[in-house]
RNA sequence: GGGGGCAUAGCUCAGUCGGCAGAGCAACUCACUUUUAAUGAGUAGGUCGCAGGUUCGAUUCCUGCUGCCCUCACCA
């Protein structure tokens, strides 16, 4: 619902005008991050300062008064005297609420009690706020409020800001990594005519002049791999996906994924880059050792991680052989496993899933997938039914995919066709001839991965659900929320 | 989509076994020119999520709806 501006603050904002003060001037240049006001104070002296922020608490001692001020980099200590002042901005300072934004001169030195304060000489207001904010001391709780509002729980919380800076710091750091290893960062299409590179249901979307439906991307997957076809050799986009699934603690309908297509090595260099880069992260952020903190959990993310087979993890935790056929059937009738409508391999999956992944706690790295899950996968030279992948599981969950890319086009095509004819709604509907004919021209042998950065990000901020490392989820438009209507001219 | 839970002042939360709606912070007024969750005194603030039903009386009980959370299913 929509709040209605308290009574006060318009009044506050008429005095304001009435006493010809913009309450939304145009500039205040020159400010400077308020972090660095602690250690340019020298005893003893008075160090000239400007800077520009939010009031965050006001306390007022008759003619005088200490503001709290806040910008980005910190807060700081204001000191409004009367005096100094001067009678006309001490009544302008009368008409300032929390959530404003002023800028000050003053200097800079640590009051008797040793605060770092700047001694306000003059200040200006730069925007006056019209509505309130969130309680200072136990800030914004409400989970409606804080991902609807974000703004306020931004403003109202010391921890969510370092969410969001950790989140860019991470992506950086992957953009650098991937740099210089000699990757190009790309941009793909969002809109596709076909919606492939993953298993899931697409949104659907319309475009007016051309007068045809298109799909909202699952995957970067098929228009890096032409990239690489193209012969640009190292490519990586980091890009929204969006799919129209369940929404969960996991799982928000768009995300953003890394690709990255390597020509000339396979999976076993896309292991190796995943690897170093997961590891480079944690050392980054925690030290040597490494350990990730998450939850209860301790997460060591010192290389090498293990490498286990699909197979052998299987045979341990479900007591099964991925080949015994029977022995697969029974054990999921024993966990009481829908097996209907899946076929072999789907439905060890499931198994694989329900059995195994919730024992996989530090990074672990799954290889050796059946090829009949892996449509985009080679397969081993030694063993045509094993694919050449593998998943990094991290604390239950897959944090990345990465396999041998698929060239032989005529193989392509067949599998395409399977799944086509599998009419699934979360497969395309149709070939991706386009592609196909991409392979046709020749993609060079390569490794590729794919990593999902909203996870890596709630690994590495040891946060639980993935709306706090997305900064707008999505939720259900509210009552009341969204465009005030407006008549419109004819 | 199934199951469970939550919705009370701007914020954080009490509360009413069905009988005039409460606190702290924020806001407003007054006092106070070095406080820092400033302090002291006072004031105001509510369609108790929405719509029905039961009842003399519903914020409370019942039904439906909306939104959110947890969980299962699908998925990364």
């Amino acid at each position: 619902m929509r709040t209605p501006i308290p009574a006060e603050r318009l009044q506050k904002l008429q005095a304001l005008r009435e006493k010809g003060v913009d309450p939304y001037p145009r500039l205040f240049e020159g400010a400077e991050p308020i972090g660095g006001f602690r250690d340019r104070i020298v005893d003893g002296a008075m160090v000239p300062v400007r800077a520009a922020g939010r009031i965050t608490a006001i306390r007022g001692h008759g003619k005088a008064a200490f503001l709290d001020l806040k910008d980005r980099s910190g807060k700081i200590q204001v000191y409004f005297k009367k005096d100094t002042l001067g009678d006309a901005l001490y009544e302008v300072y009368q008409l300032l609420d929390l959530g404003d934004f002023i800028g000050v001169d003053g200097e800079v030195a640590k009051t008797r009690t040793g605060e770092p304060t700047v001694f306000a000489k003059s200040f200006t207001l730069l925007s006056k706020s019209l509505q309130p904010l969130p309680a200072k001391w136990h800030g914004l709780k409400d989970v409606q409020i804080r991902y609807r509002k974000r703004y306020l729980d931004l403003v109202s919380s010391d921890d969510v800001p370092k969410i969001f800076l950790r989140r860019a710091d991470v992506i950086r750091e992957i953009r650098a990594f991937l740099d210089g290893r000699g990757f190009i960062e790309v941009e793909t299409p969002v809109l596709h005519s076909i919606a492939g590179g993953a298993t899931a249901r697409p949104f659907v979307t319309h475009h007016n002049a051309l007068d045809m439906d298109l799909f909202m991307r699952i995957a970067l997957e098929l228009h890096l791999k032409r990239l690489l076809v193209g012969g640009l050799e190292r490519v990586y986009e980091i890009g929204r996906v969006f799919r129209n699934e369940g929404i969960d603690a996991t799982h928000n309908p768009e995300f953003t994924m890394l690709e990255a297509y390597q020509a000339f090595t396979d999976f076993t260099g896309m292991m190796e880059l995943c690897e170093t880069l997961f590891a480079n992260l944690a050392k980054k952020y925690f030290g040597e050792s490494r350990r990730v903190p998450y939850g209860e959990l301790e997460l060591d993310f010192t290389p090498p991680f293990p490498r286990r087979t699909y197979r052998d993890l299987l045979r341990e935790h479900a007591k099964v052989d991925l080949e015994d056929h029977e022995g697969v059937k029974r054990v999921a009738r024993e966990m009481k496993i829908d097996v209907a409508g899946l076929d072999h391999y789907a439905i060890a999956n499931e198994i694989f899933e329900e059995a195994v992944e919730p024992t996989l706690l530090h990074p672990t790295f799954v290889t050796e997938h059946p090829v009949a899950i892996c449509p985009l996968a080679k397969t081993k030279a030694s063993d045509p039914t094993i694919a050449e992948r593998f998943e990094l599981f991290i604390a239950h969950k897959e944090l990345a995919n990465a396999f041998s890319e698929l060239n032989d086009p005529i193989d392509q095509e067949e599998r395409f066709r399977k799944q086509v004819a599998s009419g699934s709604d979360e497969v395309p509907k149709e070939v991706d001839v386009d592609y196909v004919v991409a392979l046709e021209h020749g993609l060079p042998p390569a490794g590729g991965i794919g990593i999902g950065i909203d996870r890596l990000v709630m690994l590495l901020t040891n946060s639980h659900n993935i709306r706090e490392v997305v900064l707008f989820p999505l939720l259900r438009r509210q009552e009341g929320e969204g465009p005030i209507e407006v008549e419109g001219e004819e």
